[in-house]
Formats: C-alpha cells, structure tokens, sequence
DNA sequence: GACTAAACGAGACGGTACGTCACGTCTTGGG
DNA sequence: CCCAAGACGTGACGTACCGTCTCGTTTAGTC
C-alpha cells in the first residue's frame, strides 16, 4: 500500500525536491529539452508547478538542477605526475562522455538553453563550467611548476583549446568528435606548450 | 484611406519573401531569440503566417535566413602567403565579430536554438559551420604546400582548437573573450603546428 | 464514429460558437455557477479558452448568454385587457419559474455574479432587466389609457414592488416564494393603484 | 525597533479575533469582495490563515462578520405612533444608506456571494435577514392593533413590497434608487394596506 | 517558578483556474 | 481559383488563491 499521497497540506521541503529534481533529470535525460516544461517535471513529479516556481527561477536552471542529481558528477581530475598522459585521458573520457552516454545531448541541450535563458547561464557558469575550467588549469600549473610546461602560456587559453574545441564539434558537428579526434588535438595542443 | 493593409489577395512571391526575411532579421537582431517568434515575423512584415510555413520549416531556419540576409556576409579569407600573420588576423577579426557587433549574441542565440531544432541544426551546418571550416582549411593546406605547416597535422582538428575555443568562450563563457586571448591562442595553436 | 475532432484547424466560427453556447447553458443549469469555470466550457464545447476570451469579457458573460441560449426565452407579457389577472398571471408564472425550474437558482446566481463582474452586470440590464421592465410598464400603460389604473402612479416603482418582491425572496430568501405569496402581493398592490 | 512582529507564538484569541475582523472589514469596504480574500485578510491582520479556517467556514461568512464589526449596526426601528411616518422614514434612511454610504456596494457584494455560498446565505439569513423582516413587521403589527392597518394584510409581504423594491434596484439596477423612488414606493404601498 | 499543552504565525504543499502567448493547422473570402 | 488573413485547437506559461498541513514559537494553565 502506498504511504504517500497524504492529502494535500505541506510535504517536508526536502522530499519534495528530491522529487521534483528525480523527475527533471529523468525527463531531461529521456526525452531532452524540446519536451522538459516546468508542467511536466510538476506532473511526474506529482509536485505543483507553485512549488517549482519557488525554487526555480527558470526551466533551464531547474534543468540542471535535474542533470546533477541525476549523475551525481564527480569532477575528479587526476594528477599522476605525468601531465601529457593526464591531459590525454581526462580529453578523451569527456570525448567519450559526450558521446557515448545520453550526457552529451544533454549538455548540448543546456548550453543552447543558456543562450536565452540568464539563470541557466548564470548557474551554469558557475556551477559547471568554471570549477572544470579551474581544474585543468591547476593540473596544469603543477606540472609547470614540475617543470613540464612552458612557463609563458595561459592555462585558461589552453582549456579552452582543448575542451572548447570538444564543444565545438558538439555544438556545431561538421567533423565527427571521437577517440581519434582527441588524440590527435592533446598531441597538437601538447606540442605547443610543453617545457 | 489608408494604403497599406493591402487587402488579402497575393503578392509577388519575391517581394513577400523579402519583406519576411528582412523583419527577421531585424526582430532577430534587434530583440535577439527569445523575442523571435514566427507570430511576430508575420506581424513585423506584414505576410501571413501560412506564407511563413510554406518556406521555412521551423523559426530556427527562418532566424538563421534573416540573419544572413541582414548580414550579407562576405566569407572573405585572404591568403597572403603568411599563414601566421592570416591565421592571426581570421581568428582576432572574428574574435572582433562577436564581441563589438550584435553578431556575437545573434550566432549564439542561434547555435544554442540549433541544439534542439534540426531544420535549423542542419541549415547552420551546412551554410554557416562547413563553408566556413572548409575556408580556413584551405588556407592551411596551401600554406602546408608551401612548407609552412607541419605535414602531420589535421587541419579539421585545428579548425576546432582555434575558432572552437573562440566558441567556447561565446557559447560557455568564463573567462573573457578578447583581442588578448585571440593572440595567446593563435600563438599557442601556431607553435604546435608550424613546420 | 464521431465525424467530429477534426485536427486543430480553424472551425467555422458559428459552429465553435453554437458549441460553446450550448456547454455553457448545460454546464450552469446542470452544476450552477460555483462549477461554472471558462476551462471547463472549454473542455466540455471541445472549444479552447483563446476562443471563449476572444468573445465574452467575463465569465458572467458567457453564463449569461449560454442561458439565453438554453431557454430561448420568449418574453411574452399577455394583455387580455384585464390588467389585473394580466398581472397575477405573469407575477405567478414567474414565481413559478422560479420556483419549479431551474432558472431560479441561474438567475439567482447570475445577478449574484453580477454584483463583482461588470460586464455580466451591463449584460444583464440591457438584456435582461431593462426589456422585463419595458413589458411590465408598456401593459400597465395600456391600462391605464383604458381607464383601469390611477393617473398618478410610477409604474417603474410598481415592477419594483412586484418583480422586486419576488427577487427579494428569492436572493435573500426568508420567507417562502410561493404561489400564496404572489397572491396576496398582487392583490396588495392592485389596491393600491387601481384607479 | 518594531514593537509589532511580537513573533509567532499564541496570542490572546480575541485580540487576534478583533484584528482579523478588521482587517476583514476594511478591505471589504475598501476593495470590495472581488478583492476579499482571505490570504488578503489574513496578510492584513497578521494573522496565519490556519486561524481564520479555525473560526469562518467560508469567506462569505467572514465578510459579513467583518462587515457587522465594521459598522456596529444598530438596527433601530422607532415606533412613533404613526405608522406611515415610520414607514416612510425607515424605507427612506435605508435607501440613504444604499445610496450614499459604502453599504449599499458591501451589502450587494454580500447578497451576490450568498447566491453560491451557503455559508454566507445561512448567516445572512440569521443575522441580517430575519431580524430586520422581523423589527418592520412588529411595528405594522402593533400598528394594526392601533387600528391603522388593515386586518388582512400578511406583513411580510408587505415587507417585500418595500424593501425588497429597494434591493431590486440595488441588486439589478435599470431605474434610479433615490429618495423620490423611496417617496412613491412608500405611498404606493400604504394606499393599499392602510386601513 | 519551571513545564507542558494548546494555539498561534508562518508559509510550503497539492490543486484549480486564471488570462496570455505562440505553436502549427485549417477555413474562408478577396483580388 | 488561388492564397493571404486570421480563427481554430493545443498546450505551456507564470500567477493567485484555495484549503490542508508541518513546523517552530510563545503564552497560558498546570504542577
């Protein structure tokens, strides 16, 4: 028998939003962007769209509220000493996550959200983009400071040489993003600056 | 009496089309995507929404034709024997582009509207993203003849680091996007490729 | 099978608009005003709400006129030249409408709606209250051109004493609204304006 | 520092009784029903809606509390001996009050929502109705015992006669309500019950 | 004079309906 | 007779209240 459905007065916050954001990342992750709405994340999630609003200030922002719970990112970043072997396997497992798991289209999806929706923009920033942007880059400076970089580059140029070229054949596919792709641009971005 | 409102009968096709094309791509960069509506076209140009769906096959197809019939770009890629010195310039113009002209929101507004609408992903691709790659691969492979570059480098794969990382600091953005990391990356991107 | 449910395009306008008429007037005879919602006119005329707005004003409107609609009232006020049993009659017949059918409990809610909705308000005196009224004082008129009632009264006031008799009981209900009640009102106030 | 906001623990039930029927009452006569809520009321007396639930089943019923707390009706019928004198004066401040003071609106509103609240129709019967049904026909009846009304005249209808005139025009407007109305209706119906 | 128990405020909850907007489809009438 | 104008069904938007319920706080009444 089912101990839920209580009547209608308050439910705790947090079950609640543990609904609500189970029922956005699976909607995000199933059925993508076109058919998230604020109405359909309120109805599986049997949530009222008023709750949502509370909490949410745009669909987009709920979208990746969604996304996180459901993947419960890791953001691990090793450091094994050898900055070409690390930068090369971090690039092509985010090539391989972008493209063999539903991540890729979901990403994809959020990002092109942001483009007109400033809270998603805003919390995508700052809860996606720049902490793996900082990573990188610290990765990177101890192993200058191992003395494996050259000294006169800027970290932040090259994250962007080596994951922004990855989002680019995401988000404006031409030529196809895979394994080889990202062996090939570690190796020509490495040759640049490497000690 | 007033002379417009030109009673319902047809129109030269032409006349109609440009009329839509040209209230595109005002509303596009005057109020950007989110205030893109096809509703809105009809209105601004006077046409009627049938005419609208008859040619364009989603508002993403329609935004990215009135763009382009704002914009009358030119797609100008000079080869002036000096790969450095036209990689450099391509890269800080376009920088330029996105940064001090609407064009910096509009072709992210677009790509990011791409993400889930096919009629406008494909169209991008095939008149904005493949053209253009093709264009500065070119370019790159004339400077390989002529030994400039490095025999062993894919050029797709440079498209991306290059105008890729620009895209990344327009689409995710972070970390500014300017003339200064226009020239950080082109150094960068040069020394790992040049002969 | 139903030769309805024609995909979303447009439906000629009278036949949207008979459909819609014919839900309201079941809808507020059958649940009464309390259950009277545009959404759910909508839903039971297979109408959409755009269209309801773009024709009534308010819901009190569309109550209104879907009454209208349900009873194709016809308004008719006998003048037999016997103003006396002229008015008895019509004054039982309203108390019997009243009373024995469903219209009491509409017109009661629909001048209780009226009270908080304006345009039900104006809608109701000008096709409501004020032709009542015009009938009533036009046979009172004629009787007293015949020589049946005195020269001094204000058949305006005499309606009020009559039908505002009955509404009385009807909207601030107290004592019984009842066929003796319309007796003995009546004769009370012939007595008072006979000639 | 703020001396209100005394937290949220128990306070007295008749202060915070008195404030929520003020606060009810005020924005009755301010606003209207149409803007009577009760989170409206309860924002304004600084009372939790859980205690308005706790005392009102309806939001007629508190209106019409907030109402009677508002005007501390007195319900006077003077008796002076000369029952048409009384008549005329009773018929007349009532119209007066209608007309000139923000009753007639409240008193309106009131009746309109007691139409689909039975709540508010129960205690507007109990409190408001009857007893005022009941002070005029005590006054005809003693009336009567002094010999200035007929014997066989039922006082309630008469009741309806007139005041009932005076809501007719309040509640379905189409003639003016006003001191002359009030002059004839008043002679009109003595002429046929006086003795 | 501490200690409950009750009543309070606050306000989140699931809902329903609101009135609006844009979508993509379809009928109609004007040129 | 074709097709531009625009009304249609659909569905999501974001908001306002509804009546219910949880929670933490404060007072009033008991020991």
């Amino acid at each position: 028998m089912d101990v839920r459905r209580r009547g209608r007065g308050r439910r705790p916050a947090a079950e609640v939003r543990d609904d609500i954001l189970t029922a956005a990342g699976k909607l995000l992750i199933d059925e993508g962007m076109a058919a998230f709405t604020i109405e359909r994340v309120a109805l599986e999630a049997g949530a009222s769209k008023t709750t949502i609003y509370k909490w949410w200030r745009s669909k987009g922002a709920l979208a990746l509220d969604g996304y996180f719970h459901a993947v419960e990112s890791t953001l691990a970043f090793p450091d094994t000493g050898d900055i070409e072997a690390d930068l090369s396997s971090q690039v092509r497992a985010f090539v391989h996550l972008l493209t063999e798991t539903p991540a890729g289209r979901v990403i994809a999806e959020l990002a092109g959200q942001a483009q007109t929706d400033p809270d998603l923009a805003t919390a995508l920033r700052e809860r996606y983009t720049v902490p793996r942007r900082r990573l990188a880059v610290e990765v990177m400076e101890r192993a200058r400071s191992r003395g494996q970089l050259r000294g006169d580059v800027d970290f932040e140029v090259v994250v962007d040489q080596l994951w922004g070229a990855c989002y680019h054949r995401l988000l404006l596919p031409a030529e196809p993003l895979n394994d080889q792709f990202a062996v090939e641009l570690v190796r020509n971005v490495l040759r640049g600056i490497r000690a």
